[in-house]
DNA sequence: GGAAACGCATACGGTAGCGTATGGAAAACA
DNA sequence: TGTTTTCCATACGCTACCGTATGCGTTTCC
């Protein structure tokens, strides 16, 4: 009565790695629940982030979860180092630029952000950032990632011409005005949201 | 034996009424409920506003709490109700203004609302709006104030000499800037965090 | 072709939380 | 004074979790 052998759920493992030593399996596998308890994260935050629930939707039993992970916590931290690598990953591609085209790029990078087919990603972020609020180990993860940012960004503000304490404040401004406008719900403040946007966009990095 | 529902009442419970009417208890009491769930709003968040920690935190049992509420629902609509009541009377307050003084009043609203004596203030609206994130009538709540608030700082920047596509951008970016700071780890971003603060409430503000 | 390790299922004990049922003390009322 | 209403305690059933123990088919290694 009870559902067998789970099919499909494992999905490649057969064909790619023809020798699987028992490393290359430990380690492959952990990737794929932390990227769906990642997504679980994103619709549900980190309180509904529970175990038997992330082995169903992994087509799985918590059995199969307990084999990979030593507790609950061991999945957390893996879903926060994970969040930190891709984030710092994805400041560096945003940020970089060739020099001259500093405040174009910055514009992309308010733009990135608040655009509609990133939610995924803006849904991740807050609920990271909540997660933040009440544990001390996700607080220290975002405190990286944001000082990470911050950074870069202050460099393409300091590059466009700005000193360096006024580069610091466009810095964090642009950030939290970033986050912000994702926290609020302001869609029917205004029957011309694109300007303005691009209002802010240009009150937040023009000189 | 039906126990009528429990309507929520706003009244300011004189202080120790020796003779308590049976209308007196019943309406002073759900609002000690409230109170107290968006005490703990604020510090676990609505995933952890429990029926029974909330009554241990009130000195009695769930069985009080089931008699004064039909059930959690019910204190969760109680709390949204009295947050948004609590905020339209506060951003009255902030954002009433004589006239010439607009722009150092919209300074007082960014001040205010990242003063460290209002960390437990911040903390409920975060919360709220989390919450919101996954409950559309939390939603619904927060784009009521959130509209609000709105409407009261475009008024002042208007005020302030700005054309209304310009004063509905500067409020947006105001409030959502106030709430993505909030939001951000930028402790260690700078040893001046004063000038910092400054620099962007001037940017938010200024002509 | 075993033997060991792997990867997962199943079963179990335990806690926390929701909501209901019911009893009971004290106040209010008549 | 007797009755009703108010307000809360206690006990119960139920579900959702966490983490452990154990069994079992399958792969990998010797």
């Amino acid at each position: 009565m009870e559902n067998k052998p789970v099919k499909a759920s494992i999905k490649p493992a057969s064909s790619k790695p023809r020798k699987r030593t028992a490393e290359a399996r430990a380690q492959l596998d952990p990737e794929r629940w932390v990227d769906e308890a990642i997504d679980v994260l994103a619709s549900e935050g980190v309180t509904g982030l529970r175990v038997e629930v992330l082995a169903k939707r992994c087509g799985v039993t918590k059995g199969s979860f307990y084999w990979h992970f030593k507790d609950r916590q061991a999945l957390l931290d893996a879903v926060l180092e994970q969040w930190k690598i891709g984030r710092i990953r994805d400041i560096e591609k945003t940020t970089s630029v060739a020099a001259g085209h500093e405040s174009q790029q910055l514009h992309y990078a308010i733009e990135v952000y608040g655009a509609s087919r990133n939610r995924k990603g803006m849904s991740i972020e807050l609920a990271v950032r909540d997660w933040a609020r009440h544990d001390p180990q996700a607080a220290a993860i975002v405190e990286e990632v944001d000082l990470y940012r911050l950074e870069c960004t202050r460099k393409l503000f300091v590059a466009s011409g700005m000193s360096d304490a006024e580069a610091k404040s466009r810095s964090l401004l642009l950030y939290a005005c970033v986050f912000g406008l994702s926290l609020m719900h302001y869609a029917h403040f205004d029957d011309n949201l694109a300007d303005l946007k691009k209002r802010i966009a240009e009150r937040i990095i023009a000189s």
